[in-house]
DNA sequence: TATGAATGAGACTTCATTCAT
DNA sequence: TATGAATGAAGTCTCATTCAT
């Protein structure tokens, strides 16, 4: 007996191909985009030869689920583990939002790919949410000036809102369930107030 | 010695045969996705040459450019009359979401090309962004359930907050400002307590 | 009996706009050069619907054709008028030469569509002419120097020399009679000695 | 981790397709000419994809341009070297000839596509030059008949002459410098009595 | 395992010509 | 006679994937 596993070595080699493979890939794919990225320049990049590429994955498709992937389950990952060191459900929220942007920060390379240029359709996309994200803005400014809403940050309001509508109604069209003045109403109700039980009520206010 | 103004008739026919295209394409477009939609597709859909796809538009992405753009459009004008016939900003913003789903109900067709399949980039994200979207899902019954969370809509918010979640941390790593912590307070605050100045408050829930 | 003709009106009409076209044609034709211009240039130019220019030429060839051929048939009557006038072979042929230059300067228009560019096999072409030019330029000039060759204006000899050579040798290898040797020979006494039966003989040349 | 140099195996492979492709071209321009020449048509005479061409060329145009260059190239580098051998500015003269037509005779194939058919363009300025060729040639043969031109051949003569005006006149009208009448006798100057210096000047030729 | 030359389906775009008005 | 919208065949080039070495 020899060797711990017959192919051990191998194994392990091949491995860390794959690895060096991933990151090459994650740093081209930053630079150039999904759809401006050959496999070509992803095997390149690795110092492979195409050839070699498909050794590791079956298509370049795959590579990038992996890719993706990978991110998406490391990031679920953090945000379970922080959750998990609260009891609180409110704590639980806030710990997840830090390990958020602590991820993000780590992690701006992947994401520029997913949220990244280099795709007219993505480029088009940026556009129209830039548009309605100052837009938002603006309106948000105005109330935060008539006392109407809490003086939050601007900016980070305006997109959280609008990627809130973009997401919601990317899965309502599917269905038009609940209906849409229901949907109006769940969120306004969730943007005016929150999903707290308990208010700020900040000494009750009284004036 | 030639007419200037070009017989209103074939001007007729042009606008027409414009129209006809644009909704044809519309429709293959919602169909089959923006990458699987050959410009050959669209001709044969509104029932003209390739050819005559050209007269049109100069390129396929310049169609649908103009598709997004007139909708974007569309939906700006129509957020921005509902919130003018409102004094109060809080009513502007409720009008506005109201606004907004008539508008995502009425044109679904174009929604879909936009937020729709085929692409295996965006499939593969609708894919990350249903997993985080159950993931908010369960923990908010949790949060629910333990009375921590007013009880709204739990598919709705769950899809609000990882639309969230994507567009600001999509905008936020282009900059890194506000640092991570300030960001993470300040979605935890917004997702907590809303944007009213005024909280809910009713009856200081005395039981 | 009220017309000359039943249609002589209508006749001069059609020959008028046809001349218009040729005109335009030529015009835009030189600019852009043969393959560079569409039939709806020439239409645009000669102010007229592209529809309209399939009245008067069936093809876009074919007034090329028109374009060419009539140039060519003007010169060769030039030519011709200047040789009627002389007896002597020797003055005929200075008379057309004569003539040759006269016709250039007034039609550099039509030769330069003939001669021009806007044609990657054109362009390269004149690059190849260019070089062997150059090339027989340096030699000339060198021969004269030495007092071999008389000293006439090399840029022109040298352009004479490769145009000849070039016609000469796409007329040639189609038949490649007569031998190769032969036609050395003769391109050799050809340009050394001319055509003249009466050599020069100046004053016997005595030094 | 890569080898820097190819296994030479798959050199030599490459290679060796390149000189395939090479004649392949060849052989297909000059068949279809230029302009009718796919390159399609030319993979497949090549017998390999149509991709593959693109691994070697860069567009269509860049293997024409290729052929032609080199073919140029090749050229001058045989007139140079037959010059090379003779002292004499005449037998330089000469000896280039004859290395000109030898060139010609050993390259049949990549002067038809210079100077072949497949192209209205050149078919047509063919049919011009043709029928100036026989204007020249039966001005040519009368003038000998009268003894004002030395016996040379004609065709041949008839050609240099077209060629030679050919060339001059597209040089020419780009800058009209020297005169038209100057051109005229410079072109009469060396078609009369040509280069040499010596003239022919046999025994005053005395009846 | 590693390579990179070869593949070829596929998509876009152009433009001479037609034809209904 | 005049128009210009419509046509669609044709041709170029790309690139993910395969395969012989």
């Amino acid at each position: 007996m020899r060797l711990d596993t017959p192919t051990s070595r191998s194994q392990q080699r091949k491995e860390r191909t794959r690895q060096e493979l991933l990151a090459a890939a994650k740093k081209v794919l930053a630079d150039k985009g999904y759809h401006h990225t050959k496999v070509a320049d992803i095997a390149a990049a690795a110092d492979i030869g195409v050839g070699t590429f498909y050794l590791y994955y079956p298509t370049k498709d795959a590579l990038f689920l992996e890719l993706v992937d990978a991110t998406a389950r490391k990031l679920k990952e953090q945000l379970d583990h922080a959750r998990a060191q609260e009891n609180d459900y409110v704590d639980k929220l806030r710990a997840a939002h830090h390990a958020f942007f602590s991820f993000a920060a780590a992690n701006r390379e992947v994401l520029k790919i997913v949220f990244g240029h280099g795709n007219t359709f993505h480029e088009l996309l940026r556009r129209v949410y830039a548009m309605f994200v100052a837009d938002a803005a603006e309106h948000l400014a105005a109330g935060m000036r008539q006392g109407a809403f809490r003086p939050l940050h601007v900016e980070t309001v305006a997109n959280a809102l609008v990627g809130m509508f973009a997401q919601v109604v990317s899965w309502w069209i599917e269905q038009e369930q609940p209906p849409a003045a229901m949907m109006a109403e769940t969120m306004t109700d969730l943007i005016l107030h929150g999903l707290a039980a308990q208010p700020l009520c900040s000494p009750p206010e009284r004036e």
